[in-house]
DNA sequence: CTGTTAGCGCTTTCAT
DNA sequence: ATGAAAGCGCTAACAG
């Protein structure tokens, strides 16, 4: 390895001229500029981050947290940060959490050993409360993206739950549903209490009556969607929904697949919409109605967000950023489907 | 932030005592050990990576370069590195190449600077050989994954491109196709050359003569598909090919769309096969009739080659390893399509 | 404009 | 079994 010691010994100047030469070069005259610049080149040096980190505290690196970045809308959310991370000179260590808060502690604790310079982070659900208390008590900044935890004050960039919800099932309104049911992360998260109270807020909004049997449960992870769409079917004619909104895209074609085992016909027999674009290359054969979110931009500005946090471009006050879903319409509320 | 010293003083010990309690424990008296057990759990003390990595020169720190993480093609072959460096005990820094190999270069700039122990690339191209050449180096070991590069030895692991093509081949030609396109990558990447030379041979197997109007390139980024498929159908009809096999999701997926503009049915007027699948959750709605290549064993073995490789158990001997893929038929090249 | 000294937090080496 | 000294590669602070 070269070190700036062999350069200096090259350049025939001292160490702490090399470190200018690369840090302040117009502290340095133009000719040993020269000289060390030629010797920087000849052996390749390139200085070593882990020993300017010892002495900067900064190490440039940065971690997005999600649980799975097989999803799609992770998937965006990374290649967003990624890129808002580059443009600004950091580099991001990825960490997939699989809904599994012990999973993100152990990462946690990794990236604090590592001096990270801030997280970027879908937490788990109100478990993650002891986590990002840990981030806290060791100064390292964090922006949440998705999902809030509550008495964990910190910058949040996250969809609009209430509009997507409510472009969601005024769609379904106006396709004729009046039986919505909702199946629904579990409520340790967020966005499932949000989604919630916003799809019961739309529904009175259309003067639509709530229905408790309407509306749904399941863990995110090892779901059961045939016993929940078998129990949603097996309801007496008159209190069967007609349309299912689900709150993530994995629920949403977990919800199709069981239909279609049962032979129940999307949108005939039953339409479905739901969170989250489950494509993430650009689709030729649409199928699913969703409120796409921002997936992208969630992570760019949350990375922005977090930068600026990190470089003090911020004032105290936490941020909240909230961005608006599109609704995108395809068949499986509207036409013949399946 | 707390150090070793800081628990040192309030254990009573000298700051050796307290880092060989963390890596030898048996070294130290079982009350001593106790002690400072306690102090590291009272402080919580949490050892600096960037100070042991200062003089172990191990960083733990793995990278993975893909060309871009949104292709589900890639999402997968990450998800499998990262599970693997978990495993392990690393973690992983993710880069998007976005096929350039000047933002290839700059990555690996920032990552031999960070001391990364070692790389799994997914490599542009041939023009990716100066950036690996920069790693040999730097003896910072890499591993290729999905592509090779001439003249760079190194291990590698990918899908089995012949196997592949003799799949969609084989299937298009059960279907009864015998005038079969080819939508090729630049060949300035080596699976581009590789799918070409197997087409090239699937086709004599089944003794069906090439022509090289159905040949076609395009980049991977900014591709102009409109402009392709028009050509293809431009052809006199005795000289119009039934079928096409796409050399990636990306050109597969925007094949279809350029058709659709022209209002030519897949499959009834040309029937559509590519490699990878597009589709991250597993679909309810499938269409493409693909050669799925097993991404996430890609990423998870060739990131445990990369492991091996680094922690030494590994002869000097570079090693390949190709992984089949797997036929999936869909409506795409077989009954009524879209 | 350039150099010297000291120290970031840790571990290796040599003593005790 | 434990400690002291030295140094990993770099830069802040002070000198000159």
């Amino acid at each position: 390895m070269v070190t700036i010691h062999d350069v200096a010994k090259k350049a025939n100047v001292s160490p702490m001229t090399v470190s200018r030469a690369l840090n302040n070069p117009h502290l340095i005259r133009e000719d040993t500029l020269k000289r060390v610049e030629q010797a920087i080149a000849e052996l390749g040096y390139i200085p070593n981050k882990a020993a300017q980190s010892l002495v900067s505290k900064k190490t440039m690196l940065l971690s997005v947290i999600v649980t799975n970045i097989s999803n799609p809308f992770f998937t965006e959310i990374v290649r967003g940060a990624e890129d808002k991370a580059l443009q600004m000179g950091y580099q991001l260590i990825l960490n997939n959490s699989d809904e599994d808060p012990e999973k993100e502690s152990n990462y946690i604790h990794s990236l604090i050993a590592r001096g990270i310079d801030g997280v970027l982070i879908a937490p788990t659900g109100d478990q993650s409360r002891k986590n990002l208390r840990q981030l806290i008590k060791c100064r390292i900044p964090f922006v949440l993206v998705d999902r809030s935890v509550p008495d964990v004050a910190s910058d949040l960039i996250q969809g609009d739950n209430t509009q997507s919800v409510r472009l969601l099932i005024d769609h379904l309104v106006e396709q004729g549903h009046k039986n919505i049911a909702l199946i629904n992360g579990p409520d340790t998260i967020s966005n499932s209490r949000e989604r919630k109270k916003a799809f019961l807020e739309a529904l009175k909004l259309c003067d639509i009556p709530a229905n408790e049997e309407w509306i749904l449960q399941t863990p995110l992870i090892g779901m059961d969607m045939d016993r929940i769409i078998k129990k949603l079917v097996a309801l007496p004619p008159e209190r069967k929904p007609t349309a299912i909104l689900a709150a993530n895209n994995f629920i949403g074609v977990n919800a199709i697949k069981s239909l279609r085992k049962l032979n129940i016909g999307v949108p005939q027999d039953m339409a479905v919409v739901c969170f989250d674009d489950p494509e993430p290359i650009p689709d030729f054969n649409p199928f699913l109605t969703v409120a796409a979110q921002p997936a992208y931009n969630l992570g760019f500005l949350g990375m922005q967000l977090l930068i600026e946090r990190i470089e003090g471009r911020t004032t105290n006050l936490y941020q909240t950023i909230i961005l608006p879903s599109t609704l995108i319409v395809r068949k499986s509320s509207t036409s013949v489907g399946m």
